[in-house]
RNA sequence: GGUGGGGUGGAUGAGUGGCUGAAAUCAACGGUUUGCUAAACCGUCGUACGGGCUUAAACCUGUACCGAGGGUUCGAAUCCCUCCCUCACCGCCA
């Protein structure tokens, strides 16, 4: 959520920048319908205070007459402070609809793109940041796709995972279950030594935690819902450990502040469907490892090029083809500044795959997080940035299907030391 | 699931109707003192949103906030109601 001095002060950027999130007329002239709410809620409240501030004064005074005896001159002014009462009433009506109204909106409005985000609608408009600059590999005649090798190495089971829960479970097995609990402990060592402290965070949330992260009040549809408890099944790490600091104001020392952690993920994904969900494409339930970050705002886009380092530097241990994005207007997501996507290239499927996410939110979730710090006795909002690093399903498609050998499928080196072996035959 | 006790500022903790936005202590910060460290002493030390002044900050000022929401009252941290959270013990289970 923007905050409404971002309004008041940067006006034609928040225009310019909803411009590029393909914003029409019509919706951008929300803005304006901002402005004057705030307005509005301005005059509310000096009326309001104005009104508050005399019944007090006249509180006082019937204190102090009642105190001294003055019985009679008191009821006197209780009298005046009736007509008072009604006031306060009818501003305080008028207050809670203004509020509401311009919360509502509010919510409605996303984060402003970052100015060297390319315009765009879709993914096609994504700018490639950085290309895969050798060429692709190409596999032997007899490559299969991640989920016909699953069933000939006995990997993982789909309809297995069907039949104990439904689509989109998938359940690993011998090999692939220890690929992939090598992968998170690997990926969790990298990060670790790259300074993120590791977090092992709960994996339900309340509706407090997942409206500070801007899940709550929109996608709902794409979370698990426990309704007898009203919590709900994390989507991605970055909401339990992003909360960690929810309601905090930070001494500018503390800054940075990096947090790594392990949890898995679930998404509905309601509405999708089609050949993107074939194997591990695109799951119900995934592992992930999440790097975050909490920055001063003069840093925090250094820190995102430090992020695109860190995750670069794990697809290269795992000896995979990828390239970079950076993701346009159109595409990027709701809470986003600037988003770089990481793809990795599937020879078997011939198709990119995205991997990873790796955003700055400047202070679009600091702002509901009320997550500050203090600076020379000034207290201002932080930045807050997230990374896949790195989303488990689609890398061990990745790394199946790239690694493969007419003899069994290799495990690159970084990972050896993690898996115990070094090849799946 | 049952029973009981609690939710006050960064922490501990006082406060049962007006002089309490909140004692005291600790922590933190600034300073003085000091071979060094420590100690001592002095000072500062909540947040949000308005208004005034200002280029801005500083500053002055108003309102709200003692788990959340509502009520009683001229006036509520304090009294009443509802909800939430939490702790302890018992039961059950890992």
């Amino acid at each position: 959520m923007l905050t409404l001095n971002y309004f008041n002060e940067l006006k034609d950027k928040t225009i310019e920048g909803l411009r590029k999130r393909n914003w029409d007329i019509d919706r951008l002239a929300w803005i304006d319908t901002v402005e004057k709410l705030d307005e509005e809620r301005k005059y509310i409240q000096t009326e309001l205070d104005n009104v508050k501030a005399e019944v007090n004064s006249i509180s006082r005074e019937i204190g102090n007459l009642i105190k001294s005896g003055s019985q009679a001159e008191a009821g006197l002014l209780k009298n005046r402070v009736t007509s008072h009462k009604a006031k306060i009433t009818e501003l305080e009506d008028q207050s809670r609809i203004n509020k509401e109204i311009l919360q509502e909106l509010l919510y409605k409005i996303p984060n402003i793109p970052h100015h060297s985000v390319p315009a765009g609608k879709s993914a096609e408009d994504n700018e490639v940041y950085k290309s895969w600059e050798k060429p692709l590999p190409e596999l032997h005649a007899s490559a299969l796709p991640h989920w016909e090798l699953a069933e000939k190495y006995n990997l993982f089971d789909l309809k297995l995972g069907v039949k104990i829960t439904g689509a989109g479970f998938p359940l690993y097995r011998g090999k692939g279950a220890k690929l992939q609990r090598a992968l998170i402990q690997f990926f969790l060592d990298e990060a670790s030594a790259a300074g993120y402290e590791e977090i092992i965070p709960p994996l339900l949330v309340n509706e407090e935690t997942a409206t500070a992260t801007g899940q709550l009040p929109d996608k709902e549809g794409q979370m698990y819902y426990c309704e007898k408890d009203n919590l709900y099944l994390i989507p991605t790490a970055e909401v339990p450990i992003t909360n960690i600091l929810r309601d905090e104001i930070l001494d500018e020392r503390d800054l940075p502040v990096k947090y790594c952690g392990y949890t898995p993920c679930f998404r509905r994904e309601a509405g999708s469907y089609g050949a993107d969900v074939k194997g591990l494409n695109r799951v119900h339930q995934f592992d992930k490892v999440e790097i975050v970050r909490v920055e001063h705002p003069d840093r925090s886009y250094d820190a995102l090029q430090e992020m695109l380092h860190h995750v670069s530097g794990l697809l290269e241990k795992l000896e995979l083809p990828y390239r970079i994005l950076k993701l346009c207007g159109g595409d990027m997501g709701f809470t986003s500044a600037l988003t770089y996507d990481f793809e990795i290239f599937s020879a078997a499927q011939k198709k990119w795959l995205e991997v990873s996410s790796v955003s700055n939110f400047e202070t679009f979730q600091a702002n509901r997080l009320k997550l500050r710090f203090k600076s020379g006795g000034k207290t201002q909002l932080v930045h807050t940035l997230n990374g896949s690093a790195l989303a488990l399903a689609r890398i061990v498609a990745g790394l199946l299907e790239n690694h493969q050998t007419e003899n069994g499928i290799l495990i690159p080196k970084a990972l050896i030391p993690y898996t115990g072996f070094s090849v799946i035959d």
